[in-house]
DNA sequence: AACCATGCTACAAATAATGTAGCATGGTGT
DNA sequence: ACACCATGCTACATTATTTGTAGCATGGTT
C-alpha cells in the first residue's frame, strides 16, 4: 500500500486533491486510533501497542512509518508523539469524542422505542 | 466484518466506548469518503459510485448498510443522503478540507528545503 | 556474562477489498 | 404486449491488507 501523498494518486482519486490523500490515510485501519491514542502523550512502541489493545506490531510499524512520512507524528527520545501538524489534526477531530457519546445515546434510544 | 455498534466490541477496544466504535467505523475503507461525497447532495447508488471514482459496488453496498444501520445516512426517493446525525458528523470533519490543503503545502515546502 | 526490556521483522493464516459480469426490477417508447 | 434501458445490487474469483505469533538484534543492568 503506497503512502497517500497529497498531489499523487490515492485510493479514490486521481486528482491528487489533498483531502483525498488525507481521507485515504485516515481511512486505513488504525490510523485514526493511533492519532487518538497518541494524544494522551508520547508513547514508546510497546506502550502504544498496549493503548491500541489489539494492534499487531507489523501494522503498527507500517502505520507509524506512514504517519511519520506525512509528518503527523515524530519520534523523539520520549517515544512517538504527535507533531505540531498532528496536534492540529487532532484538534479538528477531537469533538468526535463527545459527539460519539451523543450518537451512541441516540442509537440506544432509537432501539428502545422502535421495538 | 461486523458493524461497530457503540457498546459492543469493536476493533481496538473491548470497552464498548462510543469513540472506539466510531473510529473503527470511520477507519474502514471508503467510509469517510462516502460521507464526504454525500455532503454535496443526495446521490443514487450509481451516482455515488461515480463520485467515489473507484469503489466496487460490493463494498459500496456494504458500507452503505453499515452507515445506514448506524444512522449516519438514510435512503429516500432522492437516493442516499446524510441523515441529521450524518450532517452533524460532517460538520465536525469538514475543516479537514482546508486543513489538508495547508498540510499538503507544508509537505511540499519541506521537500523543497530539505533536499 | 547472564538477564531484561525494547523496537521491530518474518511469515503464514485469516480477513477484507477489487473488478467484472450479470441478474432482477421498474420504467418508456412502439 | 414486447423490446429496450437504466438502476440497484449480488456473485464470485482474484488480489491486497491485517492479524497473530515467534523471535531477532540492540542496549542497558546486575
Amino acid at each position: 500500500m503506497t503512502i497517500p501523498l497529497p498531489g499523487g494518486q490515492v485510493r479514490g482519486s486521481k486528482t491528487g486533491k489533498p483531502i483525498m490523500a488525507l481521507l485515504d490515510l485516515l481511512g486505513r485501519t488504525w490510523a485514526l486510533g493511533i492519532i487518538w491514542h497518541l494524544h494522551s502523550g508520547p508513547a514508546t512502541f510497546r506502550e502504544l501497542q498496549q493503548r491500541c489493545e489489539k494492534i499487531s506490531p507489523t501494522l503498527l510499524n507500517t502505520r507509524l512509518k506512514e504517519l511519520k512520512t506525512l509528518q503527523l507524528i515524530e519520534s523523539q527520545q520520549a517515544g512517538y508523539q504527535l507533531s505540531p501538524q498532528g496536534v492540529d489534526l487532532f484538534d479538528i477531530i477531537s469533538p468526535l469524542g463527545n459527539w460519539s457519546s451523543q450518537w451512541a445515546q441516540a442509537l440506544m434510544d432509537e432501539s428502545k422505542s422502535c421495538h
